[in-house]
DNA sequence: AAGTGGTCTAGACCACCTC
DNA sequence: AGGTGGTCTAGACCACTTC
């Protein structure tokens, strides 16, 4: 009797578990800050192994639906984003009228810079492609919301165009760059938003103290003049988790 | 939270093999479609235990470099995607010039709509909200490039507004539903849309057939008339590693 | 002190792919 | 047939949090 019976494919134990669990937070059973049951809760109502009841508890992990916390417990995550308006919060008036665009994104709430590094390096390959020129000024820095680091960011300019200006200066001034290259003559008229998702490098887990299970949003922003001559490459780096994007625009 | 005081731990044996792994890939010292070490190489250079090796590679799995295939090996991953343009694409004269908007994204590449689904349904909470009614007609479907799918989508309609029109019908002719819109003296002018970043569920796991460690890019788009009336509400849910989205907009 | 998650070992059986 | 990854058990020691 060589003949086998169908395969039928029953979901592993540990999906089982993350499936219940899952559904135990997705329909707001269990609340953000919630504690889940733990690995031995988890052996006991189920009769598994330690190890398969880690296991379950990795999936709802890795899909930052959970936060572990050593000797404590494994809780249900809190999700509260902020709005990032890409078109509105470059309007010219936001900048001309000597406002931070940090105040159009996190109205009401805490708001700080932090680890602000300002050099003079050679261009990479892409950067030099794009700005077309070999030596810039880079402006790093990361922005906290609440006190958590949320963004990460890195702007570039062509360095003779900055040289010896605010625009390098660790306090940039009302309106911040985008109003000093304005004093400067080329104010930025067009941007350029590049943007993917992917999961974080190990540098951006730890800047970002990101819990497992959040990916990033990378964006490549690139400022010009009204003559078409780009003034900023600017990559930025978003905690995924703590935004949301909005894009407005014409047909 | 942030991590706290990191008191000098060295980094657990696991981490360290997956350090040395992702440096291999990132430098593309490993290319893409590239064999790892499997589980017994690792466990022969280590001197570690299956299940540490395994630990190793699950770190890059759920990083989304690398994809384990059964009975064959884990290896480096592809990483092709498609340069979507966010206010070029929907300029009028891509739908009045009776092209898909399709045409536009996967330029060259063979791409195709599949499960198909019109209905007719009761709006949700925030949908009838938005288009401010109670009944509308949903377009469900899912877009695939080079036989892979890379997004799912759900327009919602007004639903007095498409009844019996071609809005609602599997072949929406020349231009797509915005040109059928048109039609009906009701052309989408201005667009919103809103996006983020997360994991995905277990259903868009499957329907888009993603590996571990690839996120989600939803996108909420709301299309509106000349005269501010919302005619879409567009769900769409896109596989982040396909997928370069690109804005471009004014000061 | 007791409980929690973090790391690790040493086995086992299975389904699947490749040769 | 042999190697690969997938699941699971039954232990161990550790660091950390909570009480």
């Amino acid at each position: 009797m060589t003949e086998s019976a169908p395969v039928h494919h029953e979901l592993p134990i540990y999906r089982r578990i993350a499936d219940r669990l899952r559904d135990k937070i997705l329909s707001g059973d269990l609340h953000d800050g919630d504690r889940l049951p733990g690995e031995n809760a988890l052996m006991a109502e189920y009769g598994v192994a330690r190890a398969t009841a880690r296991q379950a508890l990795a999936v709802l992990i890795n899909e930052g639906l959970a936060v572990p916390r050593r000797g404590s417990g494994v809780y249900v995550r809190l999700f509260r984003p902020i709005r990032r308006h890409g078109s509105r919060r470059l309007a010219r008036e936001q900048w001309t009228a000597g406002r931070a665009i940090w105040d159009t994104d996190a109205h009401g709430r805490a708001y700080a810079v932090d680890q602000v590094q300002i050099e003079r390096e050679a261009a990479s390959e892409e950067v030099a492609r794009v700005l077309d020129t070999g030596e810039v000024w880079v402006r790093r820095r990361r922005y906290l919301v609440d006190d958590r680091p949320v963004q990460l960011a890195a702007s570039h300019f062509p360095a003779d165009l900055v040289e010896g200006t605010a625009v390098v200066l660790p306090d940039t001034g009302p309106g911040g760059v985008y109003a000093r290259l304005g004093d400067l003559g080329h104010s930025p008229a067009h941007f350029t938003e590049e943007l993917r998702a992917r999961m974080p490098h190990p540098r951006e887990t730890d800047l970002l103290g990101l819990p497992a299970g959040t990916p990033i949003i990378a964006i490549i922003r690139t400022a010009y003049t009204a003559e078409g001559r780009p003034v900023e490459y600017n990559e930025m780096v978003l905690d995924a988790a703590s935004y949301v994007l909005q894009y407005d625009f014409d047909a």
